[in-house]
DNA sequence: ATGCCTGCAAAGCTTTTGCAGATGC
DNA sequence: GCATCTGCAAAAGCTTTGCAGGCAT
């Protein structure tokens, strides 16, 4: 039941729809859920949660710092656990598939950029759109 | 009259709406302009043009490879003329402020890191979030 | 002339909000 | 018990689409 304890430091009454949530992110099988996916996978687990209460609560997860939200592509957000450990993502533009990264380099580079242009970097968004090689186009 | 030249060559018929938001990204001093903002400048320089057709000539601008469709936050689009340089964007969190840079290593860095993981780069998206740095805060 | 374009209005999608009832502490 | 939370439905914000008329070539 640690998941009483994170809403709670969050300063968020533990009610059974944010405890459903942060269930499933923390037991999916896949890190980065879109509010449509959190929705979905709560009427298949039976559960009668609408979807104003997804959204409101995956807000205020990010708020609470629980949660980060991507902005992959346009239209919609995606969610994934905070566990503390700053990456970026690599997707896959044919099958959708997620892949984190981290590469001290980039960041470091980063950090000279904004600095040579006199500016405090705030925060990045990074992401590769790749492609699984195919064997015929293999150097 | 070269952009007249630009669209044939795009395969699209040179008509009033084209011609006139084709003008505006070469003539406008900001290079990144959502389609409202596209579509309230032609409502001020008098201009009859509705916001669907803004719309669906940024998007055949896109298609065409006139025009690049960035999604820097959620919500919105905002686009720029294609000008055959690839870099990448800081966007100011207090001013809005676009500023473009190109960094030669990031980009060699990328390319590594796609390969480490057996796919193929096909495009990216790398925004830094900054703000100016204030005098007090100077280190 | 004819086929591509446009404006308008209506609809689509994701997300937010208002409100009355329900629930946690 | 009281404040917070939730579900529902309605609305908002950006973007797309259907359709009938208009324009480029």
């Amino acid at each position: 039941m640690l998941q009483r304890q994170e809403l709670r430091k969050a300063g968020l009454k533990v009610t059974l729809p944010r405890l459903k949530i942060l269930q499933m992110f923390e037991s999916s099988s896949r890190r980065h859920l879109s509010a449509e996916d959190v929705y979905k996978e709560l009427l298949k687990s039976g559960e009668d949660i609408g979807v104003a209460t997804v959204y409101r609560v995956l807000t205020q997860f990010e708020a609470a710092g629980l949660v980060i939200r991507h902005n992959f592509e346009s239209g919609h957000s995606v969610f994934e656990l905070d566990n503390g450990h700053h990456h970026d993502h690599m997707v896959c533009i044919e099958t959708g598939d997620v892949i984190e990264f981290v590469n001290e380099d980039i960041e470091k580079l980063q950090q000279e950029i904004a600095l040579a242009h006199n500016v405090e970097l705030v925060d990045h968004n990074l992401v590769l759109y790749v492609r699984p090689i195919k064997e015929s186009e293999k150097t």
